[in-house]
DNA sequence: CTGAAAGCGCTAACAG
DNA sequence: CTGTTAGCGCTTTCAG
């Protein structure tokens, strides 16, 4: 039923061989042969099967992610460039979310690693030891998490959050919380990280609150404690907490950003959307999607090359949910 | 390097055979001959490989899916079930995004064929005979699409928007705008099936707007048209649209729900976030994607059976986007 | 430049 | 119950 590389020898008059070189190495067949396999081919609607072939050639064609939950516009932000970018280069892609679970995680990454030629790990909550092993598994790229040894391309979050702070120390803020995600995740070490020197440099007080889950529920439960903690500022770890926290608020009657300023993280297109729209820092999605299967696709023709690193800018977008403090600057 | 199943087999003094049926048909083999194997196996970290069986087996285990945008978490809702099912499964899911783009579609389709077992089309746009090609290629299941002979999913928008066109005439409507999507999506015309069907009973005026691009964009556009239709009510084709009329409404100074009531549809997390929350109808998208992962498992191994179909129910969601029109019910 | 032949890692008859 | 053997569809030496 299915039409195989034989049927186009046949009907083409050449080897099983020619047809192979002519598809894969055009430069080895004289030019008249080609075009009659070429012609041949398409006749008959051969498609090669990319099975058989990484069988003998050892790849596979494919490329594999995984991400934490494919709820969150932010992992599909970037799932979206990378797979455009992967179709460019003639790779298909498989997806696997982990839902947040590190066991899960490295399961699906055994799973995966024999049929892919390489691998894109995009999951905050992953450990560095996790990552070793994988990394022994298939060739691997991090994003938005970095570790030596081991190709990654990640987004300024600590610029991010310093700007956010210069923000809001500018608008007269000087007791302002800071909504912490999951510990384990990198991006939120980075954070911190961007937070500790802003506060240093900027003598504000910091109440840091959390670890909260990185999703609207999360915000929910946020809002309160960051109430009661009395600061005029609050910055949550994401959009998406950012979001419940907003929520929270407007339900319990706290006026945005007259009472409290608010800020996101990741400029995730819905979050314009609130009334008012959310300050947030912008992350370069779609850029560090196709960075990072470009950087993939090029470690994986490359041997005893140091391990790239990239890191992307990032910029505040300042909107509506932050003013000046309730007492005036 | 990788290690094969020679080498499990060598480890188990057993030959390669057997460590096959040990793995696949575990009750074709001793007891004791399995466990010396399946030790042997874990040992030394055997993972089989997969495209290699599947060469001869003629099962990939693999399925696929295309989606017209990942960064619409319709589609993304749906795929994260399917991801889940999939995996529970042991099925590993290729993602594709063909960018509402019918020729993209194609290709991808084409490209993905090969390397899986079945497919899962959740394609607004695609043409019934650009289907009936796909099904050639591989086993389909349809998404939010009906025809005959191919096995699908469907939720139910028709009796949506039946509702939607209820709950505004019992608030005293008579003048309403529906914004069409995709002229071609087999969604749009089911919803304005049922929207015929509602005005006829409830006699109200339809003002039909559009096509517009299902996206935010799209409601931007829309709003200002709508607006000059004089109409006192504004559905959109789904959610993502509406946030773009509320937005422009706002821009324009227009009060929702004082002046004009909006509703939605899909009821994604981020557009009741809106203040006020809008009101919407709710699609099952998580029963969707494992409905139809269960559908393509049971279809791949049947044969003569007559394709099944199934309409998942849609519900309403009442929240603070409509009210009485501006003059009283 | 082209063909014949040897596998890639695995499963499926077919014998024992 | 287990081993031997023959391929799945393709690429790649190695000879012509």
């Amino acid at each position: 039923m299915t039409i195989t590389i034989r049927d186009v020898a046949r009907r083409a008059h050449v080897s099983v061989a020619t047809v192979s070189r002519a598809l894969s190495s055009p430069d080895l067949v004289r030019p008249d042969t080609r075009s009659r396999v070429l012609a041949a081919a398409t006749e008959l609607g051969y498609q090669p099967n990319r099975a058989a072939r990484g069988l003998i050639t050892g790849k596979t064609g494919n490329i594999g992610i995984v991400v934490p939950d494919l709820d969150n516009p932010f992992f599909t932000g970037i799932l979206k460039a990378v797979q455009t970018r992967a179709a460019q280069a003639d790779y298909a892609v498989f997806v696997a979310d982990s839902d947040e679970d590190p066991v899960a995680e490295a399961k699906l990454v055994r799973a995966m690693a024999k049929q892919v030629d390489g691998l894109l790990l995009c999951s905050p909550g992953v450990t560095d030891p996790q990552i070793v092993l994988a990394a022994d598994t298939a060739p691997l790229v991090l994003l938005n998490h970095r570790l030596a040894g081991v190709p990654s391309t990640v987004m300024d979050g600590a610029d991010g959050l310093r700007q956010v702070v210069a923000h809001l120390v500018a608008l007269g803020h000087s007791r302002i919380a800071y909504l912490t995600g999951p510990r384990t995740a990198w991006a939120n070490s980075e954070r911190r990280r961007g937070l500790a020197a802003a506060v240093a440099d900027h003598r504000v007080d910091l109440v840091e609150l959390g670890p909260f889950a990185p999703r609207y529920e999360g915000g929910l439960q946020a809002a309160d404690l960051a109430l009661a903690a009395d600061v005029t500022a609050i910055m949550a770890y994401n959009d998406v907490m950012a979001l419940g926290v907003l929520a929270r608020l407007r339900d319990r009657g706290v006026s945005v950003p007259d009472d409290v300023s608010v800020t996101g993280f990741d400029d995730l297109t819905y979050a314009s959307l609130t009334a008012p729209a959310l300050t947030t820092v912008a992350m370069p999605l779609a850029t560090a999607g196709r960075t990072a299967v470009n950087m993939l696709l090029d470690w994986l023709d490359t041997t005893g090359e140091p391990a790239p690193h990239i890191t992307l800018p990032t910029q505040i977008i300042v909107r509506g949910t932050t003013a000046p403090p309730p007492g005036g600057a």
